[in-house]
RNA sequence: GGCGGGAUGCCCGAGUGGCCAAAGGGAGCGGCCUGUAAAGUCGCCGGCGAAUGCCUUCAGAGGUUCAAAUCCUCUUCCCGCCA
């Protein structure tokens, strides 16, 4: 074997990848000038599109605009499933009218990633579904239950007395199957799905096709800085938000994070991202101003370089001079909130979705979390002309301005 | 199939007859501080238009008791050991 030097499509190629495994197997495929088959696998377990999820769709365009045939796969079998990669806890199972709603939300996400060219968007209820208890125990077969256990979140769960599902065995089995449906030459995925990759390329053999070759990408943290992004968790950020809200979600993030960020969720060059990590440790405001040049470069990207300067405006004018937002949403007053002429507070909170309960928004009054005006209400009741028309704000950014 | 252990609020976890809307921690929320960071600090953290008040909650269904998360019976689920 020749270790000849990297040809720049292959550097293109895995740049950002945690693992390529074979390596040279994926330079030989280069080499031979065909087009690949790239398979990435995603199960529509939520209705978004997160910034996690779009480190291993971003690699997943490098090959197409490469010319490289993306072959995206819809789980909507495997979702109902669940993976259990890196879950502590049997995932819910999910019904099918909820899988295809979420593949449907995601599909048109995805796409604002991908490339309408070099696509083949399969679902995998297509060959998942119609397999017999004959085409299961064949699959079966091919593993065993301490191959299952050697995996770590499985280890972890058994040794620490809590439950594992058959079910979640199969997972992998499906998956890994998924690739000997559409002839994967490459499966992509995060760095906890390595296993599950694995099982892809054992199965391949098995069925007689080329093993795919392996590459992981490394996986997001989300906002929280501590576990990955996941929906599930609530520490993410849509790649569909607003601008603005994306602009403010980032700016929330540890400091910590500044560098994975630029690396995994911008187009920074890598100088560039020395940079702004290095002004992250630096902290104080010069942390601040990395933080906002990554969170822009992100918003940049899908909303344009426009939308990125927009929101940033709108976030010094919030967060800094500390006015309301451009656009508010306005809501009427609830009727049931208006006794004669005075406005129960809490009951208009409540209503509005502002507080999660009377008792919770009666909370938030007494503690100064509320402003009608910019002025901060304490009291329970207000004339009703003077919440007529008024803006009312609950913490720092939630606000209502309430039609007359 | 047998024996034993377990199921508590968003999560972890204490509580084994009244003092329990239920300790403690985490997460979360709000105030101050600040770079919407971290750290810090003060407060909140089941519901009900005020309550030393009422309602709902400790896997589910029944029962004992003036009184049950706590005791009894059955059911469901989980874990372990044995087969």
């Amino acid at each position: 074997m020749t270790a000849e030097a990297a040809s720049p499509e292959l550097e293109t190629l895995v740049r950002r990848a945690e693992h390529v495994i074979p390596r040279e197997d994926l330079a030989t495929r280069l080499e031979r000038g065909k087009p690949l088959r790239v398979k990435l696998g995603l199960d529509p377990t939520a209705a978004d599109v997160t910034l996690g999820w779009a480190v291993p769709l971003r690699k997943l365009r490098d090959f197409q605009d490469a010319g490289h045939l993306a072959v995206l796969i819809i789980g909507d079998f495997t979702a109902r499933v669940g993976d259990p990669s890196g879950k502590s806890e049997t995932r819910p199972q999910l019904t099918k009218e909820e899988v295809q709603g979420y593949a449907h939300s995601c599909l048109a996400s995805l796409m604002d990633i991908l490339s309408e060219d070099n696509l083949e968007v399969r679902y995998n209820s297509e060959w998942l579904e119609p397999m017999d208890m004959g085409d299961i125990l064949r699959l079966t077969a091919r593993y065993t239950v301490a191959q299952m256990l050697e995996r770590d979140d499985f280890s972890k769960r058994y040794r620490g007395n809590r439950p594992i599902s058959l079910v979640e065995f199969m997972y992998p089995l499906l998956q890994g199957y998924d690739s000997v449906a559409v002839a994967a030459d490459v499966e992509l995925g995060g760095t906890d799905q390595l296993f599950n990759l694995g099982v892809g390329r054992d199965l391949q053999r098995a069925y007689g096709q080329e093993p795919q070759v392996l590459m992981t990408l490394p996986l997001l943290e989300g906002l929280d800085g501590v576990q990955k992004m996941s929906q599930s968790l609530g520490n993410y950020v849509a790649i569909r938000e607003e601008p603005e809200v994306m602009f403010g979600q980032l700016m929330s993030m540890p400091d910590g994070l500044v560098g994975r960020y630029a690396l995994l969720a911008t187009d920074m060059t890598p100088d560039e991202i020395a940079e702004v990590e290095a002004a992250a440790r630096t902290g104080g405001p010069e942390a601040g101003r990395a933080k906002r040049r990554v969170a822009a470069r992100v918003v940049a990207i899908y909303h344009g370089r426009a939308a990125a300067l927009g929101a940033e405006a709108a976030f010094d004018r919030q967060f800094k001079d500390n006015q309301a937002p451009d656009e508010v949403p306005a809501a009427a007053i609830p009727p049931d909130a208006i006794d004669g002429v005075a406005v129960y507070l809490p009951r208009v909170l409540a209503e509005l979705g502002l507080a999660s309960s009377r008792g919770e928004a009666r909370r938030l009054l007494s503690q100064g979390g509320v402003r009608v005006n910019g002025e901060q209400v304490t009291g329970e009741e207000l004339p009703l002309d003077e919440v007529k028309g008024a803006l009312l704000q609950v913490g720092k950014r939630r606000f209502v301005r309430l039609t007359a």
